[in-house]
RNA sequence: GUGAGUGUAGCUCAGCUGGCAGAGCACUGGGUUGUGGCCCCAGCGGCCGUGGGUUCAAAUCCCAUCACUCACCCCA
């Protein structure tokens, strides 16, 4: 074959798309309902935009984008992620004059070149949700109730919620500096990766699942023993709210994220299934982006939910039935299938769904048609029909068949169809 | 970027101690001249991923290469 989809790119076909089709409209009705509107911003950014906010030591910035030099020499790159955008987006129409707190959500495309695996494309879709212009614990509580019911609604259970907080501009700082005090009289116990990590970003050491650095990592200090007083409280009010909510969650301190711009709260949707990427969805407060980014010093709040994790979990429980035509109609002969176009075309006028043969087939290749398409009527004209002026009616179910006039047929059926409905 | 596995019909796969390219499903036609599903019969459909090597002979053995899948890293 030719052409093929690029490596980690995914056709989604007809039957995937009712079913995304069906997570969408449920997920939709939730964010609604939680007063979130819908915002779309392009795909393509300036790259730094996603260096400045992402962090230049991530691993998406330093090796998964996809990014190109236009023809007067700007770095441009597809998002690999949204809240960039939605942040520049915020800033640059100074969304927060019209409403101090905006709550915000995006569906689309995210571009990361890494090594596709199950539950890992280069092209993949997410739900983005923000609040931006809030720091209570309230929004993230409220956000992350938001989730869980975003969760609950499409049908997964059995998912974990992991929940850390990574402190602020004033006690991370102070905490990372002793980490890595404490790391580097480990450095040769650590692997490769870990011992740079130890040096430009200390806190994702607590990601390494290799083993000896476990061990290490098991006995540093946690950062939920050094934050400060503000996050400490920031903290505990959240997982007041969670619990009276009855929302179970798991404290992880070693929680991290591969998003530098992460302040205080930060969690994790995992579910426990073997082998498959854990994550279905993750986010955290990031109260310093705003300013970063050259906006308001406003604080804000999101998560990335990914779909085709979500879908792959669900199942079968996603997949309904496929949608089937109200009639099919069957012309055989020239002049029947010239009258059957056009009360197709004027049925189809009254929004009802009819289906035909485009080319001349004889009675048993159309009748297999309608069955393959699930009509649930067919109506049968030839010239026999035509010159008595009565059309059959069938009843694909109970195979009951019945004369229907032909002179005024489209209303004839309308009155049938509409009334079996 | 690293490691492992798999490439045979549209799909799912068998064939792999070298010896004519197979099955089921799907598709087309017939059994039924104008009546679908079930059944029966027939047909269509293959550079056995690609290139090289060994051999009288390769889908089968060897080497290379590409593609896909899974896992690691990291993330949704």
């Amino acid at each position: 074959m030719e052409f093929t989809n690029l490596k980690g790119f995914k056709d989604i076909l007809p039957e995937d798309v009712r079913v995304w089709q069906r997570l969408e409209s449920k997920v939709r009705s939730v964010l609604r309902s939680f007063g979130f509107h819908e915002i779309k911003p392009p795909i393509i950014e300036r790259t730094e935009l996603f260096s400045r906010s992402i962090g230049l030591d991530t691993d998406i910035v330093s090796k998964e984008m996809y990014s190109i030099v236009d023809a007067k020499g700007k770095s441009i790159s597809l998002r690999p992620e949204a809240t960039a955008s939605v942040a520049r987006a915020y800033i640059q129409h100074r969304l927060y004059d019209k409403n101090p707190v905006q709550k915000l959500f995006t569906f689309g495309p995210m571009f990361r070149r890494e090594r596709p695996q199950k539950g890992r494309f280069r092209q993949f879709y997410q739900i983005n949700a923000e609040i931006l212009g809030d720091s209570g614990p309230r929004s993230d509580a409220d956000l992350i109730i938001l989730a869980t019911t975003i969760l609950n609604e499409a049908g997964l259970s059995g998912l974990t919620l992991y929940l850390n907080s990574l402190g602020c501009s004033q006690c991370r700082p102070r905490f990372r500096q002793g980490l890595q005090e404490y790391l580097s009289q480990k450095t040769d116990v650590l692997c490769s990766d870990c011992q740079k990590r130890a040096k430009t970003n200390p806190l994702r050491v607590f990601d390494c699942k290799v083993e000896t650095c476990n061990e290490v990592v098991s006995d540093a200090p946690s950062i939920l023993d050094h934050i400060c007083q503000d996050c400490r409280g920031h903290f505990d009010s959240l997982q007041a709210y969670l619990t009276d909510s009855d929302i179970f969650f798991v404290l992880n301190h070693r929680l991290v994220r591969g998003l530098d711009y992460y302040t205080r709260t930060s969690f994790e949707f995992q579910t426990e299934h073997p082998g498959a990427q854990n994550a279905v969805c993750g986010g955290g407060r990031y109260d310093g982006l705003l300013k970063l980014l050259g906006g308001p010093d406003h604080p804000a709040i999101g998560f990335a939910m990914g779909i085709e994790r979500l879908i792959d979990l669900l199942g079968d429980v996603g997949k309904g039935e496929s949608p089937a035509p109200e009639l099919f109609v069957a012309g055989l002969g020239e002049k029947a299938e010239e009258e059957v176009f056009g009360w197709v075309r004027d049925l189809r006028k009254a929004g009802i769904w009819v289906e035909m043969e485009y080319g001349s087939k004889g009675l048993k290749a159309q009748m297999k048609k309608a069955d393959r398409l699930g009509a649930k009527k067919v109506l049968m004209v030839g010239d026999d029909e035509l010159a008595s002026g009565k059309g059959i009616l069938r009843d694909m179910e109970t195979k009951e068949q019945k004369e229907i006039d032909l002179k005024n047929i489209v209303n004839e059926l309308k009155k049938v169809l509409q009334k079996n409905e």
